[in-house]
DNA sequence: AAGATATATCGGGTTTTCCCGATATTTAGA
DNA sequence: TCTAAATATCGGGAAAACCCGATATATCTT
């Protein structure tokens, strides 16, 4: 993954605006009280919230997921993601010294 | 300027390394030495380098200033550019804890 | 004032991104 | 094993970014 790409990730409001809602899962997604935040939320939770399409929705995470900021867990039909701070404070570091 | 403004203009390679170029003048634009680094490097020796057209670069540096990465100083027929280290930080801060 | 130099702006062809609908894949449950 | 549900992948039209050449503007020199 070079440098540009993980900029790319984040030049879109849409995938910004996921990963802030990222941030605090079960205010964002109340409706997935019942199967808990430990891997995050799901595919379907984001999309609704989004109110975009889902085929949309599934390649935003993915590219989200291929520039390190969010990891995925598949649990039955479900695919759940959630934030990886590291990558958050990785790039902090890149900005703030070698950039 | 928007958020998602800041990355886009980040979202370019030719970009960045303008930024990187800019961190050393002296040692990245040696043929300005004539003219000293205090306002930064003129456009025309960053296009030299970049070995784009000249009004690309010119655009370039435009969205990199309007992004706040960058300011310009006219002085005679040159515009000077230079890097803004407290726009790095800034962002630094907010991918720390607000993005 | 006229010509030369440096930079900015404009118009547009080419490439990339955005976002969709359709379809494929994976897993759960009857 | 069949159907349904959740997600991923594919193909493509529309919008945006890339980058160019031409031209406009600003400043210097003569």
């Amino acid at each position: 993954m070079e440098q540009v790409d993980i900029f790319k990730a984040l030049s879109n409001k849409t995938r910004l605006q996921i990963l802030e809602w990222l941030k605090e899962p079960a205010q964002n997604f109340p409706d997935q009280e019942h199967a808990g935040y430990e891997n995050g939320v799901c595919v379907g939770q984001i999309q609704a919230k989004a109110a975009l399409t889902q085929s949309t929705v599934s390649e935003y995470l993915s590219i989200l997921q291929r520039a390190g900021f969010v990891q995925s867990t598949r649990v039955g039909q479900w695919t759940y993601y959630k934030r990886n701070e590291e990558a958050f404070a990785k790039l902090s570091k890149i900005i703030k010294s070698n950039i």
